[in-house]
DNA sequence: TTGTAAGCGTTATCAT
DNA sequence: ATGATAACGCTTACAA
């Protein structure tokens, strides 16, 4: 009797029983690759089976295998991302807006962070590469040799978020520190202030400050008046703005407006402030960068400059769903998406 | 004359010009699957095989396809979570030393967000599954009945994070929130408060308030005293905390201590204090909950109860690589880790 | 609009 | 210690 069936046995694989695509296909009666058209290109399956086929879905509880498409279609629906930290005040709201938009639209957020190491940085870029991804997302532009050269042969898009430099080619999605600074002086000089002083920050290497800084002098200058930069050397933030408060409100031009290069530095200074009883901003406006949870909860609260956190990833994840056809592209993108800050005018200005 | 190639074209891909494990093979001469076992049992290749395949690693820059891997051994080394909020003072710090052990471990997070609903967090489970993860992480412990159908299913470690609910099956790991006002209470009374207050928290539907509470509740009484819980009107909790403030410090029988379901509701109650010139701690100590970046820098700080959550990233990550054999398992590992909070005092009482 | 066949790059299984 | 072969579940290319 002749059995069509090899002669030796099959090599079963632990299959861990999961409903595939094919077995949707037959439960309908059709074949597999409709079913798969069904997920991608629903208007090219008749009307009719597009019925069948999602009944057949719920009733089998079929999940697409993800990694097998990835396989097949040499892409996958993953996008990966880079980060400094996730839990600082500053990127976790990017990182929200970021994952929100990406699972609405069907594509799934790898998180890494870098901890501002160029190397770590590296270490994430090669382990995503391994999945295939549809895009990655960088923080700044500063990339080891072997990162670059990774990006460049990767063949897919590349974004860089949060500070902006447009000189190099990458699309960029972010904003520009000098930017703050002379917004920050603007308002002031608006409103009023004589003397407006600027305290960067104690912590040596913060590059952002010190830019921040060059957009206070731009505009300061611009008006002919003399640009006062303090850098404290207290450490701690806190600290450092009560030392910078303290030494700018004194001597005989005492300072009637202060520009912090962050929120936790102007916290120092208006905590100082209350315990000495100096009024603010009567005596002595204060405006601070970040808009971090406390600066409204501050007594007086807290007049800050607030970085595009939320729109930088509510841009970066449209731009990549664009790019790689997830979402309809406009004609003429720009490659560097120039965000603005928003000044937030509370009390103590 | 015969040609043995078929008759008709072949059918390239798009294969994007990636190096794959094949290539690698010839350039040293060994077949696919050693330069698989240099990968993953790296001991059961010859010492001068793993030299060679190394250098043609490094000489070819070959990336392992990890999305073919992940089809070809049916589970990926990718963790799924799903958190509440991103952006949050609170999940931050534990999805930050999650992430962080996962991928010292050569695993990836995939990370979504919930904002509380059931149905986000079945959609996230969903879409999670189709990349056959190694583990699932979700927050809490209310899922929809399509979850629980799924996580089931799936073969797969579940971890539930943050909130202990003990009754359930799964690995858990968290802290209690009773414990939380079990801590506060027990603190306060041994410091030697005699008029121990609890404000619950204005939203209604934040039964994890609800379970701080009720611990507060279970220690004064045991001291025989009465429990005094408030709870405000005002929805925004700066107000609503000022608002508790004022009602309990007034009155014939004033608050000596009180104990806040969270921070942003001491922090309230601190600010308002200060305006209306009450000495905090001496009229009436302050504790809450969270320890979040205000906390210490009010004046005066404040005394708060922090959650673990560094620590249930850290416990989870390693679980999890335990019980997938990335990390050795220890004997006797229970299912429900219960973590502690730590009182962090400070001028506030 | 639907179907057939081949292959995506790796690993499990069996063999030496 | 190393290799041959066949899956893994899906999608591309081509055909009807």
């Amino acid at each position: 009797m002749d059995n069509s069936l090899p002669a030796t046995t099959r090599k079963p694989r632990s299959t861990a029983g999961r409903v595939t695509i094919r077995q949707v296909a037959s439960h309908v009666g059709v074949s597999a690759i409709t079913v798969s058209r069904y997920f991608k290109q629903p208007d090219s399956v008749s009307e009719e089976l597009r019925g069948q086929i999602a009944a057949a879905v719920a009733e089998l509880g079929y999940v697409p295998n993800l990694v097998a498409g990835g396989l097949a279609s040499a892409s996958s629906r993953i996008v990966g991302m880079v980060i400094p930290n996730i839990s600082g005040p500053i990127f976790a709201n990017t990182i929200q807006s970021f994952s929100d938009i990406l699972s609405q639209n069907g594509y799934q957020l790898m998180l890494s962070s870098s901890y501002f190491s160029s190397e770590q940085e590296e270490n994430a870029v090669r382990s995503f590469l391994g999945w295939s991804p549809a895009a990655l997302v960088l923080t700044s532009y500063f990339h080891t040799e072997a990162t670059e050269k990774m990006i460049a042969q990767a063949g897919i898009p590349v974004l860089e978020i949060w500070d902006l430099q447009t000189e190099r080619s990458p699309i960029q999605v972010g904003f520009m520190h000098e930017d703050v600074g002379r917004m920050a002086a603007r308002y002031l000089i608006g409103k009023g202030y004589q003397r407006i002083a600027f305290v960067t920050n104690s912590i040596a290497g913060d590059g952002s400050a010190v830019d921040r800084s060059n957009g206070y002098k731009e505009v300061v200058e611009q008006e002919g008046r003399a640009a006062q930069i303090f850098t404290p050397t207290a450490r701690l933030p806190l600290e450092a703005g009560e030392e910078a408060f303290k030494a700018l409100i004194g001597g005989d031009k005492p300072a009637d407006a202060i520009i912090f290069a962050n929120d936790n530095l102007a916290c120092g200074a208006l905590l100082a402030a209350q315990r000495a009883g100096i009024h603010i901003p009567q005596q002595c406006a204060i405006v601070g960068f970040g808009d971090y949870a406390i600066a409204d909860k501050l007594y007086p609260s807290l007049t800050t400059i607030r970085p595009p956190a939320t729109e930088i990833g509510e841009v970066a994840a449209r731009r990549i769903l664009e790019l790689v056809g997830a979402l309809p592209a406009p004609e003429n993108a720009p490659a560097h998406f120039h965000l603005q800050c928003t000044l937030i005018e509370r009390e103590s200005s």
